[in-house]
RNA sequence: GCCCCCGUAGCCCAAUGGAUAGGGCACCAGCCUCCGGAGCUGGCUUUGCAGGUUCAAUUCCUGCCGGGGGCACCA
C-alpha cells in the first residue's frame, strides 16, 4: 500500500521534473540521467512538512545551476497542473518550504483506502514487491554443536529470524539456513572432552586441558553414557579410535538436539540444516579448490595451500590447507558458498558474530573468485549483547564454560521480551540487555507498552458488539480529529518503515516504529471515545483502531513477538 | 600491530545526508461519574575535540581523545 503510493508519486515527480527540464533553454544531459538517483521520497518528522517530502529540487539545483526554490516552484507547478484533473492522483496539495523542499500532502481518500485495505487484507498489510521475488539465502546462528547457545547466538537468532520476516514482507523469497560445523577441530575437541570426562567417571586420573570444553554439560553427557549399562559394556569393547568416534557422534547429536530445542522454544525455525560433514563427503571442498586453482587463485607456499584473496582486496592471502594437510575453516566455507549459488540463490546474507568481522574481506574475495559480484554476499555483524542484572553486568565467556545461555534468558524473561530486547538497538551496535527491565510489566518496558495497546484495542472491539461487524462500510470521512489523522499517518508509515528495514538489512527500526504507533494510539484513546451513541462515528473509529491493531500485530509478528488479546 | 562498534540533556537511547536534533527514565505540576490508569497532558537541560567534503553533517572522510569488543596456519 505504501509502496503503491510511493511508486505512483515517483512516476509523477519524474514526469514533472522531465517536463520542467525540457522547458529550460539548455540543460546538461546529466540532469535527466541522474534523476533516479536524486529522487528521494521521505516521511518528514514534522507534520507541517506534509505526508511525504522530497529534496529533489535542492539536489537538482546544483546540476541545472538555478536557485533551488525556483526549481521547486517549476516542478511543483507542472505537478499541480498534471494532477489537478486526474482522479487517480494521490496528491492533494504541494507546498514549497525551507530551502526548496517539495512537501506533498495526500488526499484523504488515500488514507481511507488504506484503512479499508488493512482491515480487509490483515496479515498481507505491509507486503510489497520491493524484492522482486529474488531468492535470498539467509544464514544465521550456525553455532558449532559443542555447547548450548549463548546470549550472543540468541541475539543473532532474534535478528536473523526477524530479518527473514522483513525480507519476506518486502517480497524476497527467503530461505533460513543453519550451517552445521559438524566436523573439524572443535568437534574433535568436543569428542575428546567427553572421553576424558568419561574416563574420569571410570576412576581414571585425568588431566583436562584448558582448551577443552569446560562446561557442566560435558560431564552430564559422559555420565549418561557411563550410567547406561549396555552402553558402558559396548564402549569397553571398542578400541581407542572407535571410542573417540562414538563420543564425538554422541556429543554432536545430543548437543544439536539441545540447540534445536532452544531455537524452537525461542520461536526460531530454520528451513535447512546444512551439514559441513555432508558437504565434505560430497567432495565439494576438493572440487572448489580445483575450480579456484584452474582460475589461478590458488598456490602453494611453506608447505601450505593458499587462496590468493589479495587479488580481491584482502590484506593478505589466506591458507586453505594447512601444512599438516588438514583444511582451514575457509576451505569448506568457500565450497559452501559456491554450493549456495549453485542451489539458485542470487543473494546471500550471512549473519555473524563480531569475532568473524575480520573474516569478511576473505569471504567477499572468495565470492568474487567464484565469479560473482561482491555485493552478492552481504555480511551482517551482530554486536554482542551485554546482560545486566540490577546494574551489574553478567559475565560471558564461551571457552570457560561460564556463559549465560539462551535458555537462561528465555526462562527468566520469556520469549516476547527477550526477542524484542535483542532487536532494540541497531544490529551492529552493542546492546545492553537489562533483564530486570525486560521482566517489568510497566510502561517502562516497551514490549508491554506495545502489547498493551493491542490488548486495549481488542478489549474495545470485543465490547463493541454488532457495530464492529460492519467495519468496512464505515464513513471514514468522519475521522477528522488530529489524533485520528496521526494514527492514519502512523499506519501509512508502516510500509515505509519496512522498506527502510529491508534496504538496511536490519529489523531494529520496527521496534521504535511500533513504540511510536502504540503511543499515538494511547494518545488517541485518552482523548476520544470510540464507543459512543453516534453510530456512524463509532463505526469509523472502530475501523480506525482495528487497522491499528492489525498493524501492531503484523509488526510484532515480524519481530517474533506475540500480540495478546488480553493481558 | 590490524580491525569493528559507540561518544547526543543528570541517566538510557532516536534521527534512510536535510527543515525547529526526537522519545523514555528521573524530577516538578496536573488528568479517573467515561471503552483496561500497564494510560494521558504540561514543564526542564544536549550532538567528545580539530579539520575537510556538501546548498545542507549527529550522519560521510581524515586526525586526535575517551569507552566497549574482536583478530593471528582457531573456528
Amino acid at each position: 500500500m505504501y509502496r503503491k503510493i510511493e511508486l505512483k508519486l515517483r512516476t509523477l515527480l519524474a514526469e514533472a521534473t522531465e517536463s520542467y527540464l525540457a522547458s529550460l533553454p539548455a540543460v546538461s544531459p546529466d540532469a535527466k540521467n541522474t534523476l533516479a538517483d536524486i529522487l528521494n521520497l521521505d516521511i518528514p518528522k514534522e507534520k507541517e512538512f506534509g505526508h511525504l517530502s522530497t529534496s529533489l529540487a535542492l539536489r537538482l539545483a546544483g546540476i541545472v545551476r538555478k536557485n533551488p526554490k525556483e526549481v521547486a516552484a517549476g516542478i511543483a507547478a507542472i505537478l499541480k497542473a498534471d494532477s489537478a484533473g486526474e482522479k487517480s492522483s494521490p496528491i492533494k496539495d504541494i507546498e514549497i518550504k525551507g530551502a526548496g523542499f517539495l512537501n506533498i500532502f495526500l488526499k484523504d481518500e488515500v488514507f481511507f483506502d488504506l484503512l479499508r485495505f488493512v482491515n480487509t487484507r490483515e496479515k498481507d498489510f505491509g507486503k510489497s514487491d520491493l524484492g522482486q521475488a529474488k531468492r535470498v539465502l539467509l544464514e544465521f546462528v550456525s553455532a558449532n554443536p559443542t555447547g548450548p547457545l549463548s546470549v550472543a547466538h540468541a541475539r543473532q537468532a532474534a535478528v536473523g529470524d526477524a530479518l527473514a520476516n522483513v525480507l519476506s514482507y518486502a517480497g524476497y523469497l527467503v530461505t533460513k539456513e543453519y550451517y552445521l560445523n559438524d566436523e573439524g577441530n572443535q568437534i574433535n575437541i568436543l569428542g575428546r572432552s567427553i572421553r576424558l570426562r568419561y574416563c574420569e567417571l571410570s576412576g581414571e586420573k585425568i588431566d583436562f586441558p584448558d582448551d577443552h570444553y569446560q562446561g557442566e554439560y560435558i560431564i552430564d553427557l559422559a555420565r549418561a553414557l557411563w550410567t547406561d549399562d549396555p552402553t558402558r559394556e559396548k564402549i569397553s569393547k571398542l578400541d581407542l579410535k572407535q571410542r573417540d568416534e562414538l563420543f564425538l557422534e554422541y556429543g554432536v547429536a545430543k548437543i544439536l538436539k539441545v540447540i534445536q530445542d532452544e531455537l524452537a522454544d525461542f520461536g526460531v525455525n530454520f528451513d535447512v540444516w546444512y551439514s559441513q560433514k555432508v558437504l565434505g563427503k560430497a567432495g565439494k571442498i576438493e572440487e572448489v579448490l580445483g575450480y579456484l586453482k584452474k582460475r589461478g587463485y590458488i598456490y602453494e607456499s611453506e608447505g601450505a595451500v593458499w587462496f590468493k584473496s589479495t587479488e580481491f582486496g584482502d590484506d593478505k592471502d589466506r591458507v586453505v590447507r594447512k601444512s599438516d594437510g588438514s583444511y582451514t575453516y575457509l576451505a569448506p566455507d568457500i565450497a559452501y558458498h559456491k554450493d549456495k549459488f549453485e542451489r539458485g540463490y542470487e543473494k546471500l546474507v550471512n549473519i555473524w558474530g563480531p569475532d568473524h568481522h575480520g573474516y569478511i574481506p576473505r569471504m567477499k574475495a572468495a565470492v568474487q573468485a567464484l565469479g560473482k559480484d561482491k555485493d552478492a554476499l552481504s555480511v551482517i555483524i551482530v554486536q554482542l549483547a551485554t546482560l545486566f542484572r540490577a546494574g551489574q553486568p553478567a559475565p560471558m565467556s564461551t571457552r570457560k564454560g561460564q556463559y549465560v545461555t539462551l535458555r537462561e534468558v528465555l526462562t527468566e524473561v520469556g520469549r516476547d521480551a527477550s526477542r524484542f530486547f535483542f532487536l532494540m538497538r541497531k544490529t551492529d551496535s552493542h546492546l545492553d540487555f537489562d533483564l530486570e527491565l525486560a521482566k517489568k510489566q510497566t510502561s517502562e518496558n516497551p514490549v508491554y507498552y506495545i502489547q498493551y495497546a493491542h490488548a486495549r484495542i481488542a478489549g474495545i472491539l470485543a465490547g463493541a458488539g454488532p457495530a464492529a461487524a460492519d467495519i468496512n462500510n464505515a464513513d471514514l470521512s468522519l475521522l477528522k480529529e488530529e489524533e485520528e489523522e496521526d494514527l492514519m499517518k502512523a499506519i501509512f508509515e508502516f510500509g515505509y518503515c519496512l522498506e527502510v528495514c529491508a534496504k538496511q538489512l536490519d529489523p531494529y527500526g520496527l521496534t521504535t516504529y511500533l513504540q511510536s504507533l502504540a503511543a499515538a494510539f494511547h494518545r488517541f484513546y485518552d482523548r476520544h471515545k470510540v464507543l459512543s451513541p453516534d453510530a456512524d462515528l463509532t463505526g469509523a473509529r472502530l475501523a480506525l483502531i482495528r487497522a491499528v491493531k492489525v498493524t501492531l500485530a503484523n509488526g510484532l509478528a515480524i519481530l517474533g513477538v506475540s500480540s495478546p488479546e488480553r493481558m
